[in-house]
DNA sequence: TCTGGGGTCCTAGGACCC
DNA sequence: TCTGGGGTCCTAGGACCC
């Protein structure tokens, strides 16, 4: 280990709204915001010329519209997303094979065994940006430092398009003055809870008692922020684990809740779901469903099976049962939203899904009815390989195009499993 | 004019076991 | 007789992140 700022965080910026500047020249300069409309959806990413403004992702499109009366719409270009991103990794892996990728457009990067062939960090830092820059042509800011959490926070205070690196001897004075917000696990209610108690600087924060901190915001993320503020973060670059749950949803507006409708939307995203674990070879204990109701009140109801399930009908089963459960115990009225989730994961080798143990149970895996629905998912599986996700499914096709964003968004934020 | 979709982790109570 | 304590799993909810 290197007693240097050998950390980098590199984070693409604004990156969906980055790539629709560099495929159209002539929305370079100009607010512009990927996703939603001016009459309604919301928007996934905005230029920083539009953040100027106000706007942000996850804001609804007519607000945005409000707050940046200039503003230009643009549909995502969002398979040209993933190959962009993995173009620039592509590049951060040329630097060090100590690579985690945290999302499609953000890594850690730990540059200590690359300095004998690249120099010092900064000087890799600069690398690294200026070949994003020529040969993907995509603004990219970078943090270094000698821990992950100072990494994070120096690219969020080099953006737009910078680099901060944060030598040892100045880590303190560097965090001081900072706002908490900036600090990775502080949200919206953690940031008001600690400015009810006067504490608003990453040094207010250290300088706060551990054990007080914990009062406010509970053991496990007191503990943490504490550390973190105290500039004690022990966390390595590894690269990442796999994913311990998958999950699909749906917004529906303002549907009520028929059986036709519930069963509908149920098949359809326990396709997703129970093809992307088919498709990994894994499979799933425990199913949670969620629905959301009016004025966005939630209920989750979750069970866990005996067997580890992959197949898209009796998770379809499952998933109404805990549906309609939490539909009964709700308030009533309209649903705006169906989610299915699936954890307790666990590799299955699909000859042990075939295994006959008691047939008369679908939910066993190993049942007739089991190894029947597994063959029709098994052709469903390879007609979609062959010809595209959409070719084939439960779902009527008068739905399929009528709710959401489009899959390939979806796709984007799918874990690796 | 009303809010997308994919995840991780923590808490707290209860069941159950030893 | 009237009661301990630890561990693990399950369920529901919620904060947070990208």
């Amino acid at each position: 280990m290197s007693g240097g700022p050998t950390i980098l965080h590199a984070d693409l910026d604004a990156f969906y709204a980055s790539v629709e500047q560099l495929l159209e020249p002539a929305l370079r300069g100009r607010p512009i915001a990927v996703g939603g409309s001016a009459r309604g959806g919301v928007v996934l990413a905005a230029s920083y010329e539009a953040k100027a403004f106000g706007v942000s992702g996850g804001m609804p499109g007519w607000r945005a519209a409000r707050v940046c009366p200039g503003l230009t719409f643009v549909r995502g270009h969002f398979h040209r997303y993933q190959e962009l991103a993995d173009r620039v990794m592509d590049i951060l892996g040329d630097l060090t094979p100590a690579i985690q990728r945290i999302s499609i457009d953000e890594a850690f990067l730990d540059v200590s065994g690359s300095l004998h062939l690249f120099g010092p960090p900064a000087h890799i830092a600069g690398i690294l940006r200026a070949r994003v820059r020529d040969e993907v042509g995509l603004p990219i800011s970078v943090g270094a430092a000698r821990t992950k959490h100072l990494a994070k926070i120096a690219s969020q205070v080099a953006k737009p398009d910078g680099l901060v690196v944060v030598e040892p001897e100045d880590e303190h004075t560097f965090l001081e003055p900072l706002p908490v917000g900036l600090m990775w696990g502080v949200g919206p209610v953690a940031e008001r809870r600690l400015a009810a108690y006067g504490i608003h600087t990453i040094g207010d924060l250290a300088r706060t008692p551990g054990s007080a901190v914990e009062r406010v915001l509970g053991h496990a993320v007191g503990q943490r922020l504490s550390a973190l503020a105290l500039n004690d973060d022990p966390r390595r670059v590894v690269t990442s684990p796999r994913a311990r749950s998958v999950g699909a949803q749906s917004a529906l507006g303002r549907r009520t809740p028929s059986p036709g409708l519930v069963r509908e939307v149920l098949g359809h995203l326990a396709e997703r779901v129970a093809s992307r674990l088919r498709a990994k070879g894994r499979a799933g204990r425990t199913v949670t469903v969620r629905v959301r109701f009016a004025a966005m009140r939630s209920l989750t109801r979750s069970v866990t099976l005996a067997e580890p399930i992959a197949t898209t009908l009796t998770l379809t089963e499952v998933a109404e049962r805990l549906a309609w459960q939490a539909i009964a115990e709700g308030p009533g009225g309209e649903i705006s939203l169906l989610a299915i989730s699936v954890a307790n994961l666990s590799s299955q080798r699909v000859v042990q899904l075939e295994l006959p143990l008691t047939p008369e149970d679908p939910l066993r895996p190993g049942s007739v009815t089991g190894v029947a629905r597994l063959a029709v998912d098994a052709s469903m599986d390879a007609a979609r390989r062959r010809y595209g996700r959409d070719s084939v499914g439960y779902l009527p096709a008068t739905l399929r195009h009528a709710v959401g964003p489009p899959d390939a968004f979806r796709e984007l934020a799918e874990r690796e499993l």
